[in-house]
DNA sequence: CCTCCCAAGGTTTTT
DNA sequence: CCTTGGGAGG
């Protein structure tokens, strides 16, 4: 047993102060690697353990699954059995939560489906066909992240109307916005927005309501406070009415969710909306250097709108920031490749390493070259799980078992593995629900009271018949050898068994897995329901297993985007593509407050660093396909020299270009910004040309060797043979003959080819 | 109804 | 570069 009196006294006397002000309302702001998570848990078991708190009084909230798990278990590690009572989860499930007991009053029944991003935009797209509002005026992004806006806002759709005053686009969403929520009311589905709104929605309604709630959560936590967007502080507001015990946690320079919707003033304006307030800041970095720490305070210190903190660290100068200018996207990735073997020689871990960049798209290059010189990694992000097609499709089914108004899941899989349904046949049936008043699915399942055109009687007749068929069983088998069942009766599965290719080797594998997802919920909550398995699954986005496998990254570098890093940390970063219009990026770069949120970004991205903090730009880039000159990053020149090692070095040494041809001209002498930037700070700018040897990158040597009939492997089309090899560098096109795919021109520096 | 081809467009993503 | 969606043709 732990014993907590020891760990409190590890505190440092700020940290101290935030676990042990337990009445009213507390602010804390804990900047970048401040022990954020420590003074947390410290305070409930100080509630729990010193003070005598029933953990079943505390209400600890988060946003991501794994701080929650992480949360628990350290809570649980230090106080014991007992603290399971307390409420540790995310703002989402602590929702859910609460609706799976409550939501009746509201007419939604308890079984509702949750609509996730991609049943969103299917059902705003659904509206759009119905309305014929074309979809090129108005995208459904668009839409979907305009009624989310509204939604955070709390604008009913009436309202949303009424503050649009004459525009007609924003008219014509209010029209959708209003139509979305009628859909999903007779869905029986609630959107992601909907698990809050609905929430306090019902505390409104019914202040008997919000009393048990209310009264119950005496001592409430709020972890990364900067995230929350407005729904979510008046949510906060309504349960810490009773006993105003609200701790709050967060740092205003690591808001990065704002095009999300997450409120900055939340944090900002705290003592406002709860006047009574304390603050205490968190400055002591336990994390980073200083040199990194004083770059990242630097950078941040541009920012007009934020709460001062100065950290620091008792960590030591350390190394200065390297900061790299090289030729092009190619160059910089050989050139962390190559540092990162020369930190390895010296003794760092592969894991210790991160690549961090602004657009998950640069991964690609970094994943390449890695992949050639035998450093393992690995790229986080990308789809999860429960978002791949085959698995989804499989899931719709079964949200359709649990939910028969769910429409959009019906609409997902009625043809799906093909039978002969489509667009014209799903019309036939809405005209017929609609003359009926009742639902698609009830029209199917009726099908035999309905006449319908030529072919389509029997097609349906067929799928009714499956339907009923998965219905009883899903009633008659445990959920397991439902799933099992289901995925072999649809014919989900042999759908890609028949179709020998890798990539529906691994749909086919996903599906398995899918199976065991279900068996292992179904072992650890023998008693749950399968509507509990499809919240869990809504909630989570990837199975336990797989977030275990995932977080085990011994033995690997880490490339993921600076949004996913947030809370990470790594001995060594390298902050690739310090350019204008990709770091800040184009788009964010108009207003003032998007410019913020990149820096604060750049923020982030700096305070991950403990030792060492590489910072690289490069003077062409390709984006979308096309490469373009750039510039160095505006937050570049916001570092102050004197951390640096590079600036302070010598000149530029010019060298020649990497690349031989281009599809745009390079002024004579050179770029004008780039110069001007040289002229200020002086810069090493090295270019890798492939040909120096033994060190550069296998693509680099592989390019050069081409040649008719050797065999090669394409990433997509399998293995093939070279027929024919024209031109050289950059403009090497090769022919390429793939036994089941046919003859393919493929420019040789871009195709992902293997020879083997 | 399905499949193939071409044009357009393309942040970041805890739930 | 890649993915995706809409339109034409089978």
């Amino acid at each position: 047993m732990s014993n907590p009196f020891l760990d409190q006294a590890k505190l440092n006397p700020m940290q101290r102060k935030a676990a042990e002000t337990t009445e009213g309302p507390l602010l804390v702001l804990a900047g970048a690697g401040s022990g954020k998570t420590r003074v947390l848990t410290h305070r409930v078991a100080h509630l729990i353990l010193d003070m005598g708190v029933n953990p079943w009084n505390i209400l600890a909230i988060t946003f991501t699954n794994k701080a929650a798990a992480e949360m628990k278990e350290r809570i649980l590690h230090m106080c014991g059995e007992t603290a399971a009572d307390a409420w540790v989860s995310t703002f989402h499930s602590a929702c859910v939560r609460i609706l799976r007991r409550e939501i009746e009053a509201l007419d939604f029944s308890k079984d509702f489906t949750i609509y996730d991003d991609d049943d969103q935009g299917k059902l705003i797209d659904q509206i759009l066909k119905q309305k014929q509002i074309d979809a090129k005026q108005i995208s459904v992004r668009e839409i979907k992240s305009k009624i989310s806006d509204a939604k955070n806002r709390m604008l009913t759709p009436a309202e949303y109307r009424k503050e649009a005053g004459a525009d007609f686009r924003t008219e014509k969403i209010a029209e959708v916005y209003s139509d979305y929520e009628k859909h999903l009311k007779s869905n029986n589905a609630l959107d992601f927005d909907d698990l809050i709104l609905k929430v306090i929605e019902l505390f409104q309604k019914f202040p008997a309501t919000l009393e048990r709630y209310s009264k119950r959560f005496r001592y409430i936590l709020v972890d990364e406070y900067q995230d929350t967007n407005h729904a979510q502080y008046i949510l906060v507001e309504l349960l810490a009415s009773n006993w105003g015990n609200l701790c709050v946690v967060g740092d205003d320079d690591q808001s990065i969710y704002g095009w999300r919707g997450a409120d900055i003033t939340n944090i900002l304006e705290f003592e406002r909306s709860f006047p009574n307030a304390q603050v205490v800041k968190l400055e002591q970095n336990y994390r980073s250097t200083n040199n990194i720490l004083n770059a990242a305070n630097a950078v941040i210190d541009h920012n007009e709108g934020r709460k001062r903190k100065q950290l620091w660290s008792d960590k030591g100068e350390g190394d200065k920031l390297q900061v790299e200018h090289l030729s092009d996207e190619k160059a910089e990735a050989m050139f962390v490749q190559e540092e990162i073997n020369t930190l390895c020689r010296a003794g760092c871990q592969y894991s210790d390493i991160a690549i961090l960049y602004r657009l998950n798209s640069q991964s690609r290059l970094f994943e390449e070259i890695l992949l050639g010189s035998g450093i393992p990694y690995k790229i986080y992000g990308g789809q999860p799980f429960y978002g791949r097609k085959e698995v989804r499709d499989a899931i719709a089914y079964l949200r359709l078992m649990v939910n028969p108004n769910d429409e959009i899941a019906l609409r997902r899989i009625i043809n799906v593995p093909k039978r002969g349904i489509g667009a014209a046949t799903i019309d036939e049936i809405q005209q017929l629900a609609n003359a009926h008043d009742d639902t698609l699915f009830g029209v199917i399942l009726d099908c035999d009271q309905y006449q319908f055109s030529g072919r389509s009687a029997g097609r349906i007749r067929d799928f009714a018949v499956l339907m009923e068929d998965l219905i009883s069983q899903s009633i008659l088998l445990p959920m397991d050898e439902f799933m099992k069942f289901l995925l072999e009766r649809t014919g989900l599965m042999d759908e890609y068994r028949k179709e020998r290719t890798d990539e529906a080797k691994d749909r086919l594998e996903n599906q398995e897995e899918l199976i065991n997802a279900v068996a292992r919920y179904h072992v650890d909550y023998p008693e749950a329901a399968l509507s509990e398995f499809l919240i869990n699954i809504a909630l989570v986005a990837e199975p336990e297993e797989r977030l275990l496998a995932g977080g085990d990254t011994k033995g690997t570098v880490n490339l993921m985007t600076i949004h996913s890093a947030k809370g990470l940390e790594f001995k060594a970063v390298f902050l690739v593509g310090m350019e204008e219009g990709l770091f800040p990026l184009n788009r964010s770069a108009t207003d003032e407050q998007q410019l913020e949120e990149e820096r604060r970004l750049c923020y982030v991205a700096m305070t991950r660093a403990m030792e060492k903090l590489y910072l690289i730009s490069t003077s062409y880039r390709m984006l979308y396909g096309e490469t373009r000159p750039s510039t160095r990053s505006r937050f570049l020149a916001e570092v102050p020299c004197e951390l640096c090692e590079s600036k302070m070095e010598q000149a530029q040494e010019r060298t020649f270009m990497s690349r031989q041809k281009r599809d745009w001209e390079v002024p004579p002498g050179g770029n004008a910004n780039i110069e001007k930037l040289h002229i200020k700070t002086p810069l090493r700018t090295k270019y890798y040309t492939g040909a120096t040897g033994v060190d550069d990158s296998a693509i680099l040597q592989r390019k050069r060797q081409y040649e008719p009939a050797m065999k090669v492997r394409h990433k997509h089309f399998g293995e093939g043979t070279i027929i024919s090899v024209k031109g050289n560098g950059d403009d090497m096109v090769l022919k390429v003959a793939f036994p089941d795919k046919g003859i393919k021109d493929l420019v040789a520096i871009y195709a992902p080819l293997e020879i083997i």
